[in-house]
DNA sequence: GCGGATCAC
DNA sequence: TATGGTGATCCGC
């Protein structure tokens, strides 16, 4: 024991991380603990006379005898109360051969010959205080253990499975020593209960003490030795070859995945951190084997080292870790009580979900080739083959060549250049991208509906061409980017299958210029989608992978091989329909709507900006009115309004903040005097809310200095209203614009704020009352399934797509992440469904007022859907309009011109510019008493958000 | 409604 | 030396 605990700490030092020695001496100390403890506290509890029986307070059996709890605390009390019990419960003592237990036996026999109720007692009361002490002594030993695994495991990773261990490795020589299985509840309890406080404190010490220290490099400590995450083979998605008809034009097969051996040793960061670094890229780097994946992180991972984008990024690894652990230790406590049929009742659920499978279509994704630079290489012929890259500072693409090298999407330019030396970056040109993106689509639009997901990328369904040609779904997708390349120059991949959710995966297998089909039946999709990894399937990102991979899971086919797990955690994983999302996925089963986006979908519009870290205040003002001013242009040639606007900063150390607000529910920002007055009001409140909690000393993001030192700022409007539509509409509600031209209001409403505190309050109050007008119903909409991708409304490149009809060139995409992960704890998921379920049912009645204007396409979008295949009902897919809302709103009286201001009561008469320029000069007021009610009083609450999503 | 977090491209 | 811009959804307050 002493030697261990001595070796111990140097061999660390020494050699890194050696977990066999980290357990031993772990066990060591465990024991070395409790055999100075046990003995004093039985001296303690016990009386004398009757320690004589057992030899001594000494004796080992005191440690390693799983039966000195039970002697009885649990059984040995009800005993007491009636004999039978007790004779059962020395009966199983006197089974025992050895050590302290002969004393048991002789204390049975006693009993057996006396049979005298107050010996039985007598002799029970000195077991109970032995059991009790010895318990005491248990838990004592286990909350020495968190001092050592605190200073020998360290890693709040590790806490959990070193003491797991610990506890497993004592079971083991318990059941050795005695002879016997613990049956007794007491010990499970006391066991059980002290590792979990145990594991609990442990972790949250680590914790702590890594988000105070840091992470250092140079440190040579035993934590940061190494925890290589093999790399797997990239299995990438099993032989499904079998099934589905590849055709890869491209020769070069990707297939081949060489063990590469360490590029450097020695200490070695996380790889976690490393892999973070690295980005999503798959690192199978070069195919061409210009540079290795290990090379490739090497160098991401020593251009990055000591950056504030590193320390940020180490920062979120922390947390994230802490997640990890956190789901991990609920799954721990689950598994103890785990009933055992669980794995039935997920296969239930899961037939019941494969009932719905729907293979009647025949959907694909096209996704265009290193998109942005193929445009270019359009452009420019010459480049093609080179290594370059588009985007100044960030990489947005790069060309397949440098790739190679391991430059990648998102990836800084001084970093591509260390990894590739002649690479040449281009300027981001979005014209020419939207332009060819036009091109695709309307190439795509021959094949059938479409629903573009961003610029270089769209869903097709090619059910009814294959059905009218009469070719199969390869001879038709062949056609497609024949067709593609054609018109328009540039290399398509596709995927195909009965389901987007397949076709963006497959899209993935013959990437560069290749396409990969999935037949339509139950078993392509589901042993396709079984090997693939996780990660590839839309909407697990870096979060959602890491903490999957904590249950265990690695590709798609563990979501069943672990569906206990699952299944134990359920309620944890964000909400509960993220559950029945994976097991969905296993199935292989998705979504197989293909719809447009409308011009009203979108949802938001932004600018944001960022520029070299400072602190002068003049400085960031300035910024923000220039991106006031983008957003200003933006939101005018669209014309939309908005009511809610947002400012974002994203400080020195990269922590982000946003800070919204929203005026009224009928007052519309779009002029840029409006949006820069609301912006400055809002990054002025912040600096001044910062500087105050800073001087209350509570913490804050962005460093410990006094003023705001960041390194981008950003405005969003949300809450849009389409200006085209209300302008084709008549009548409608009291329209209310916070608008520009008139700058004089300035001036005088100065003054008139100061004694009004709440004049925010009011001036809220006041025009929500005005609104109340319109009259929304509530939804009609009921179940609709999920639709996690392509549906309508996306991600991408939203500032450029090109909706639907009306030529204009705004863009809009459809599609819909969700993205999984709940903040506080937990699996992250969010079930792709609906997301307008919760805009629309969730909401308050009255904002779909303006709901209810600003997509009125949205609704009537969506009829036209799948009539035509009539074979697509309840299926899997999304299928559904959702809501169909016909009302709308109703008309309100009053003349436009004439106000009457909330906060100062002045009448004003003029542009309603002006009246709400005079309304947000109150905001730049005093934010001190507002702010104090605000919390409170303002706006209502409403339950019903949560119940009607996690329903259905 | 707000703010943070995650994801996608 | 140095790490982007845009948009969407979800959750818990
Ligand atoms: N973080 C990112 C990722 C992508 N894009 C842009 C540039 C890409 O050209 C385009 C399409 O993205 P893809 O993910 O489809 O990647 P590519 O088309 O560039 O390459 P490939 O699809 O061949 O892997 O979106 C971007 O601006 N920022």
């Amino acid at each position: 024991m002493t030697v261990a605990m001595t070796a111990a700490p140097q061999r660390f030092r020494v050699q890194g991380w050696d977990p066999v020695l980290i357990i031993v001496s772990l066990q060591a100390l465990h024991y070395l603990v409790l055999s100075l403890v046990l003995p004093a506290l039985v001296t303690i509890f016990s009386s004398s006379d009757l320690l004589q029986y057992e030899g001594g307070g000494t004796s080992i059996a005191l440690a390693m005898d799983w039966r000195v709890f039970t002697g009885s605390t649990v059984s040995g009390i009800a005993a007491s109360r009636k004999l039978g019990a007790g004779l059962v419960s020395l009966e199983s003592a006197r089974s025992a051969t050895r050590g302290w237990t002969a004393a048991a036996a002789a204390a049975a026999g006693e009993l057996d010959a006396a049979s005298l109720s107050h010996g039985v007692v007598r002799v029970l009361e000195y077991d109970a205080f032995r059991g009790w002490a010895v318990a005491l002594g248990w838990v004592i030993a286990s909350m020495a253990d968190i001092f050592f695994l605190y200073h020998i495991v360290r890693r709040p990773t590790h806490i959990l499975d070193f003491s797991l261990t610990l506890v497993f490795v004592h079971l083991i020589l318990t059941i050795y020593y005695s002879s016997s299985f613990p049956t007794s509840f007491f010990f499970w309890f006391v066991v059980g209960a002290s590792s979990v406080v145990q594991i609990v404190l442990a972790e949250q010490l680590c914790v702590k003490r890594e988000m105070r220290d840091g992470f250092s490099l140079g440190d040579v400590t035993p934590h940061l030795g190494v925890e290589m995450t093999p790399r797997f083979p990239d299995l990438e998605l099993g032989q499904a070859t079998g099934h589905g008809s590849k055709q890869s034009q491209s020769g070069d097969g990707t297939a081949q995945t060489c063990l590469r051996k360490r590029a450097w040793t020695g200490e070695e960061p996380k790889a976690s951190l490393l892999k973070r670094m690295a980005g999503p890229s798959d690192l199978k780097a070069g195919v061409g084997g210009k540079k290795t994946a290990d090379e490739v992180q090497r160098i991401i991972f020593e251009a990055s080292k000591g950056s504030k984008y590193f320390n940020d990024q180490q920062r979120r690894d922390k947390e994230l870790e802490i997640k990890v652990n956190r789901i991990k230790g609920i799954l721990a406590s689950k598994e103890l009580t785990a009933k055992g049929d669980e794995e039935q009742k997920v296969d239930a659920i899961l037939e019941e979900l494969a009932e719905k499978r729907e293979l009647s279509r025949v959907i694909a994704l096209i996704d265009a080739d290193a998109f942005y630079a193929a445009c270019h290489e359009l452009e420019d012929p010459s480049l093609k083959g080179t290594a370059f890259g588009v985007g100044g500072g960030m990489l947005t693409t790069a060309s397949y060549e440098a790739r190679k090298y391991g430059c990648r999407s998102a990836m800084p330019l001084f970093i591509a250049k260390k990894l590739c030396p002649h690479i040449k970056s281009l300027k981001m040109e979005p014209d020419l991208y939207v332009a060819a993106s036009k091109k695709i689509m309307v190439t795509l639009e021959k094949y059938g509906p479409i629903a573009p997901a961003s610029l270089d990328e769209a869903y097709v369904d090619l059910t009814d061409y294959c059905a009218n040609q009469g070719v199969t779904p390869t001879e038709a997708i062949s056609r497609l980017r024949a067709d593609v390349q054609e018109t328009t120059g540039l290399t398509v991949s596709a995927g195909v299958s009965p389901n987007k959710t397949l076709s963006k995966i497959a899209a993935d297998i013959n990437k560069p210029d290749g396409q990969f089909v999935i037949d339509s039946t139950a078993e392509a999709c589901q042993a396709f989608i079984k090997g693939a990894r996780l990660r590839k399937c839309y909407g697990i990102g870096r979060v959602t992978e890491t903490l999957l991979n904590g249950l265990g899971l690695e590709t798609v086919n563990d979501i069943y091989k672990y569906r206990k797990r699952l299944y134990l955690v359920r309620d944890h994983l964000g909400s509960s329909g993220v559950f029945r999302w994976l097991l969905s996925l296993y199935l292989g089963m998705g979504s197989n709507r293909v719809v447009r986006a409308k011009r009203g979908d979108r949802k938001t519009y932004g600018v944001e900006k960022t520029f070299t870290p400072t602190d002068n205040r003049d400085a960031l003002d300035d910024i923000l009115r220039k991106v006031a001013k983008s957003l200003a242009k933006d939101l005018a040639r669209s014309e939309f309004s908005g009511r809610t606007i947002t400012l974002s900063i994203k400080h020195d150390t990269y922590e982000r903040v946003t800070r919204a607000f929203t005026p009224g529910k009928n007052v519309w920002i779009r002029s840029y005097e409006d949006i820069c007055r609301l912006g400055l009001h809002l990054l002025r409140k912040e600096m001044d809310d910062r500087a105050a909690a800073i001087r209350r000393g509570e913490k804050v993001k962005g460093g410990k200095g006094p003023r705001i030192k960041a390194r981008l700022l950003g405005l969003r409007m949300s809450n849009l209203r389409d200006d085209r539509w209300v302008k084709a509409t008549p009548s409608k509600l009291p329209d209310m614009q916070l608008s520009d031209s008139d700058s004089d209001m300035l001036h005088e409403s100065d003054n008139s704020d100061e004694g009004e505190g709440d004049g925010w309050e009011a001036s809220k109050r006041q025009l929500e009352q005005l609104a109340k007008d319109a009259e929304v119903d509530p939804l009609a909409g009921d179940d609709d399934w999920d639709d996690s991708h392509g549906g309508a409304s996306g991600s991408g490149t939203g500032r450029w797509m090109v909706v639907d009809d009306d030529d204009e060139d705004d863009v809009v995409l459809s599609g819909k992440t969700r993205s999984l992960v709940s903040r506080t704890s937990s699996l992250p998921l969010a079930r792709p469904t609906t997301a307008r379920r919760t805009s629309c049912s969730a909401s308050s009645g009255s904002t779909s007022t303006s709901a209810k204007h600003s997509a009125p396409s949205s609704s009537a979008a969506r009829q036209h859907s799948p009539t035509d295949s009539r074979a697509s009902p309840t299926a899997s897919t999304d299928s559904r309009p959702a809501m169909k809302r016909k009302t709308e709103s109703t008309a309100s009286s009053k003349p436009v011109s004439e106000f009457t201001c909330p906060v100062c009561q002045k009448t004003l008469v003029g542009s309603e510019t002006a009246m709400s320029g005079h309304v947000a000069q109150h905001f730049e007021m005093p934010a001190k008493k507002s702010e104090k009610k605000a919390p409170t009083s303002s706006v209502t609450r409403k339950g019903a958000g949560k119940g009607a999503k996690k329903k259905r």
